[in-house]
RNA sequence: UGCCUGAUGGUGUAAUGGUAGCACAGGUGACUUUGACUCACCUAGUCAUGGUUCGAAUCCAUGUCGGGCAGCCA
């Protein structure tokens, strides 16, 4: 599975990177600079991983930048928790593909005031991800936008409304029939520039006034009501502390935050279609003197047999349907990373999908055959038994041994080997012996023979049970002839399964994991935990080989026959004896489906 | 019955007025010391109706069906 150097790896296409090669070539910007937005309140997820493979890919594939930026303008539902997990994901996630594009910012630094064409601007650029560096925030863009609401308000484009809340809403109207005009809509702008400033001085209780955009009341876009700029919030903000008790809503904060760091390209999810307009609408409006950033919007991803909504997955871990936040069974970046599945399997699915505005919904299966391609030419094969069953060599001596050689990955250019012992007494998974073999079993059954993989043929004798009529083991005679350079290594057998040394492996924790919901569309149930796979982990104690007790954290295997595995994070120590824990990422594909 | 947005095999996507292609899934076979991988072959599609054109998935019209929007959430 070699890849030809030569030829130029196949660059996605899509109606956006249409966009972004239209603006380099009518030299639109000096660069292309896009950004990851997440609200801090909660972990990230697959669907976030389109969002950022999106945006850090067009920005690797036209030499330009990709800002990671808190955009946390709500208080009320934040926490710092969730910044340093955002930072850590989205670090994995691009970690050897596009790091060289992540732009953060200097520690504590905001836009700063400069001049561009004789005009006053703010701006701040990007530095490197450092020890002295970090993520953007909208709340440091607290004071720039204050001063530009005071703009605004000069303008004559914004005013304070003493509407509460309720009458916000009713004054606004319907999609079908047009609001009406706040009563506060033309109060002078000496009295809103008062207000506003009393507002900011923490005079007024929450919901007690706001500051709204002055733009149409009868609009067929709900969002060109007057849409409010700031609310009043006596609270405490995780990044600016108590200096705030007006803070701005995304509407206003966004687009500003992207002008303030010179993105070109603002690139959100289909929803937020309907806000375009009052985007565009606030930096027009400002008469700023830098290119204004566009706002694009593409499809979220919806995935078969998974769940996305922050809720909902909240649901799961506090009513302990899984056990945390990285549990390997949930869509969270952090869940998928402690499951074992490589960065780079999750951006070869997610850009392989592509990016359009129709709402789709992709099978699961897409995002298995991923993982599964990038873990077959990657993974480190070995021997494993899940769930074991013990076999005699009767004609091996009890402290005979015979030295097998084991391909580590057959999918290498040049694959190297290792020693795996072959022993007296041997586990073997249970699944490959059959009393009553179905048919086509090609597998262990009375009478049969199999090869054991990198050994020899055996053919079983003997069934030995309890009294219980339990099967104890199985007395089989191995053909040492049919080992490989020997004499008989040709004769074939229709099955080869794989074992390991009764007398030499190591037993560990598998944790082996399905699907958690048992439907495609675990959203569209009335009760979604009613579709809760019941059996979406299983705990057993398997036998491995050896080697395995030196698996380290990166590690990824091919449990033979089995699927892909790799070590939990909580996993003790390699070569401290204490047993390890594995998780399975994923199962082999299985044609012979039962 | 407002505004916005979309519709290509089972699924996801490409073709931007000129051969409907790719991937996944499914099927059949070959190979195999992993029932894996790999390889070969097969199945299967332009929402509908009109129109423009030598030529339409693509442009136009009408219709049908789907999604989004009325937080002081993002």
């Amino acid at each position: 599975m070699s890849v030809d150097p030569t030829i130029p790896a196949p660059v996605p296409t899509d109606f956006i990177r249409d966009i972004v090669a239209t603006d380099i070539a009518a030299s639109r910007y000096p660069k292309i600079v896009t950004r990851f937005p997440p609200e801090p309140n909660g972990y990230l997820h697959i669907g976030h991983a389109k969002s950022i493979c999106l945006n850090f890919g067009i920005a690797r594939e036209n030499l330009g930048q990709c800002n990671l930026r808190m955009d946390d303008t709500n208080p009320a539902k934040e926490d710092i928790e969730y910044v340093d997990a955002i930072i850590a994901d989205v670090k994995w996630l691009v970690a050897g593909w596009a790091d060289h594009c992540l732009g953060f910012k200097p520690k504590g630094a905001t836009a700063t005031l400069g001049a561009v064409n004789g005009q006053p601007d703010y701006y701040l650029a990007p530095v490197p991800p450092s020890i002295s560096s970090e993520p953007f925030f909208a709340s440091d863009y607290f004071d720039q936008l204050y001063d530009y609401a005071i703009t605004l308000i000069r303008k004559g484009q914004a005013y304070v409304c003493d509407l509460s809340p309720e009458d916000t809403e009713k004054y606004r109207g319907a999609p079908d029939h047009p609001g009406k005009d706040s009563p506060f809509r033309t109060r002078t702008v000496a009295d809103n520039l008062n207000l506003f400033e009393r507002m900011k001085a923490g005079e007024f209780p929450n919901g007690a006034r706001s500051l709204r955009a002055k733009i149409d009341m009868a609009s067929p876009n709900i969002w060109l009501r007057d849409p409010l700029l700031y609310r009043i919030r006596h609270t405490a903000h995780h990044h600016t502390g108590a200096k705030w008790c007006i803070y701005p809503l995304y509407d206003y904060a966004h687009c500003l935050s992207d002008y303030l760091e010179g993105i070109t390209h603002s690139i959100c999810t289909l929803e937020f279609v309907d806000h375009r307009p009052f985007y565009d609408w606030i930096l027009e409006s400002l008469g700023l003197p830098r290119a204004l950033p566009h706002q694009y919007e593409f499809a979220k991803l919806n995935l078969g047999y998974t769940l996305v909504s922050k809720r909902k997955l909240l649901q799961l871990v506090n009513e302990k349907v899984v056990n945390s936040w990285d549990d390997p069974r949930m869509p969270t970046l952090s869940g998928l990373r402690r499951r074992g599945i490589p960065a780079s399997a999750i951006r070869q699915f997610v850009t392989g999908i592509g990016v359009t505005k129709f709402d789709s919904l992709t099978e699961i299966a897409v995002f298995e055959n991923a993982v599964r391609q990038e873990l077959n030419a990657t993974a480190q094969r070995r021997l494993g038994v899940l769930k074991p069953i013990k076999l005699v060599l009767s004609n091996l001596a009890d402290d005979e041994t015979v030295e097998c050689t084991a391909t580590n990955n057959p999918q290498d250019e040049n694959p190297t080997v290792r020693s795996v012992m072959l022993t007296r007494e041997i586990f073997i998974e249970s699944e490959d012996f059959a009393e009553v073999p179905p048919p086509k079993y090609f597998r262990l059954k009375p009478g049969g023979e199999v090869r054991l993989k990198y050994a020899c043929i055996i053919k079983l004798d003997e069934i030995v049970k309890d009294a219980s009529g339990t099967i104890t083991e199985l007395r089989c005679t191995a053909d040492l002839t049919t080992r490989s350079g020997q004499p008989n290594s040709d004769k074939k057998v229709k099955g080869t399964i794989h074992w390991v040394s009764a007398s030499r492996c190591i037993d560990a924790e598998v944790r082996l994991y399905d699907r958690l919901f048992n439907v495609a569309e675990p959203a569209a149930q009335d009760d979604f935990l009613k579709v809760v796979n019941p059996n979406s982990l299983e705990v057993v104690t398997a036998k491995l080989e050896p080697s395995l007790a030196n698996a380290k954290a990166d590690d990824r295997f091919q449990f033979e026959r089995l699927g892909y595995f790799a070590l939990d994070k909580d996993s003790p120590e390699a070569g401290t004896g204490a047993r390890l824990i594995f998780n399975r990422t994923i199962t082999l594909r299985d044609t012979w489906a039962k």
